[in-house]
Parts: structure tokens; sequence; C-alpha cells
DNA sequence: CTATAAACCTGCTGGC
DNA sequence: TGCCAGCAGGTTTATA
């Protein structure tokens, strides 16, 4: 469900709205929502830090979480130059990966009860702020997954996945480097986070559409000018999702679990049948990697 | 290495 | 109206 764009938009409501508050409490009510380290020990390892920063990779959700100032620090052998935290023992970061049906929601304290938001039954996660308000993982699907890092673990974590594609260093050429070591189809590769981070089912098929190129294309037969199409149309759409609050047609919701607005954007996901904005043909729907895939085959080429 | 499938889970939709 | 099979935006792991 969430891909690059709602992550994002997310993020930046998160910032906006939890920088410099102080988590009091933590209750984990899905073990299994916790990955790489035991629910009590997540819980301790949140409580009494404070958020100083969100942030995004691919479509991981990054909370950094960092201990109250002590008032004498340590006698240290190394001096702190204040700028990489990597090695400090009093910052965690908080990653959360949504998956299919996992939302972040900012909660009043009127609208939780029992660990349960009124307006949603399936809290696995829930953080007690100290301004009263929940910030609260909502799953039903329980695919999603929260974990708790030292910063230097970072690197590690996010070895296997590729370049961030609304960075300047996502060029045609680079994305054309990456998509040569490619035979499969390129609705395929796109998929593939090793390859390009933060592209799901959704934005794969409208980048591919507004590309002009047919999901079936073996990705390492791509033109010059297709490289370039592609690339530019991956951060369009990806840009436009960001600025409308990404597509809700699901379960996808920002954090005062309202819907997105970008469903309206969509020029081809899920248009089966309904003629194709360019052409008029009818857009088809098939199946790649065992994922709905919809094209129009009469101008994706 | 590529490729397909299964597994993780529950809710929603469409067909009968 | 009611029931049930099938499907859903993601990722990891296993199998061929």
């Amino acid at each position: 469900m969430p891909e690059l764009a709602e992550v994002e938009y997310v993020a930046r409501q998160l910032r906006a709205e939890t920088r410099g508050r102080r988590i009091v409490a933590a209750h984990v009510y899905w073990a299994r929502s916790i990955q790489g380290i035991a629910p009590d020990a997540f819980e301790a390892g949140v409580v009494g830090r404070v958020i100083t920063e969100v942030g995004r990779r691919a479509k991981y959700l990054l909370v950094t979480l960092q201990a109250e100032q002590r008032e004498q620090a340590p006698a240290s052998a190394h001096e702190d130059t204040g700028d990489a935290r990597a090695d400090d023992p009093d910052t965690r970061i908080l990653i959360i990966h949504r998956r299919m049906s996992g939302n972040v929601l900012l909660a009043k304290p009127d609208e939780i009860a029992d660990g349960v938001t009124a307006f949603d039954p399936y809290t696995r996660v829930d953080f007690a702020l100290d301004d009263g308000r929940h910030l609260v993982y909502s799953d039903p699907r329980k695919f999603g997954r929260l974990a708790l890092v030292a910063p230097d673990a970072l690197p590690d974590f996010f070895a296997a996945i590729g370049p961030e594609p609304l960075d300047d260093a996502f060029t045609a050429a680079r994305l054309g480097r990456r998509l040569a070591s490619h035979n499969g189809a390129i609705k395929a590769v796109l998929l593939d986070q090793s390859v390009v981070a933060g592209l799901g089912n959704i934005y794969a098929d409208e980048a591919l559409y507004r590309a002009r190129i047919h999901p079936l294309r073996h990705a390492n037969t791509l033109t010059e000018t297709e490289l370039q199409a592609l690339r530019d149309a991956i951060r369009s759409v990806l840009e436009t999702g960001i600025v409308n609050g990404g597509v809700t047609f699901g379960r996808h919701r920002g954090i005062y679990n309202e819907a997105g607005a970008n469903l309206a954007h969509l020029e081809v996901y899920r248009h089966t049948g309904q003629p194709c904005l360019r052409c008029g043909a009818p857009i088809q729907r098939i199946v790649v990697v065992g994922r709905g895939t919809h094209f129009c085959p009469a101008c994706q080429l």
C-alpha cells in the first residue's frame, strides 16, 4: 500500500508535529510487529527518548530518538565534533515499514482508549508522547515491522536498497546502468527495491504509462530517450503523489487518519477498460510477477 | 542468476 | 440478503 510517496508524506507530517516530543510510555500489542529485538526491550529502548528528526529511506520511515541531555557527559577520549552521531550511544533510530496495511497515526488523548484509537481498532504499537498525544502504529494485516537500531547500523540495514529516485544523483544515465544488468520485464525490475528505491505497484504502472513504455519490455533494451522519459516520469509521479497526500483506495492514511487525494491523479492504475487519456484505446490489465499491471496497449511500446 | 511460489495476515469485493 | 472464493498497494524466504 504505502510506497515512497505515501511514506514521504507521512514523514513530513510527523516531522512537523512530533519533533521535540518525548516518548513517555510505549506498549507493544502485537509482538511480531517488532523486528530484531524483544518487545519489552523495544519498549524500554524508546521510553524517555526525544524525537529529534523524522526522515525516510525508500519505503522506510526513520524516526531519530535521542536520550535527554545529561548534565555531565562521561569522560571521553575522542573529541566531540558535534557532527556524526554514528557512534552516539544515546541515539537510536526507530525504523517503520508499513508494508501492505500499516498506518502511523497521531491521536489525541480523547481518541485513545485502552491502546486503541477511536477511529481505528488495529493498534499494534502505541507510543504515548509528553504532550498527551499518542503515536499509534495501526496495521490490520500485521505485515508491517518496527525496528530500533543504533545509527551506525543503518548502512547495513539499507545495504541492499537502490538509489533514491528523488535525489539529484538519480539521472537517466544512472538508471540505465542499473537496468543494464536486468533482462526481465521492466515492470518487475522497477518493483525490485535494489534497483530503484521506493516504487511499488501503483507508481510503477503510472511511471511506465507516462513514459510510454510497455511493462513487458526487457529492462536492458530501453533507449536513451526512453531512459530519460522513464527517469522523469518516476520523479513526476512520485512528486505528484507526495503533494496530494498519497493514494487512498484502501488503507493508506495521513497521521490524522485522513485519506490521501492522489487517487484522482492516477492516469492508468486500476483504469482497466477505460479509455486511454492519450489515445482513447481501452486500458488493459495483465499480471506481471503476480501483480496487477495496467497499461495502454496502443501507446505504450 | 532469474523466476515463480509460498508465506506472513485480515478486510473487502464480486459473483452466485 | 448471505456466503465464500479470490484478491489486495510489500517483502522475505524457499524452491526450481
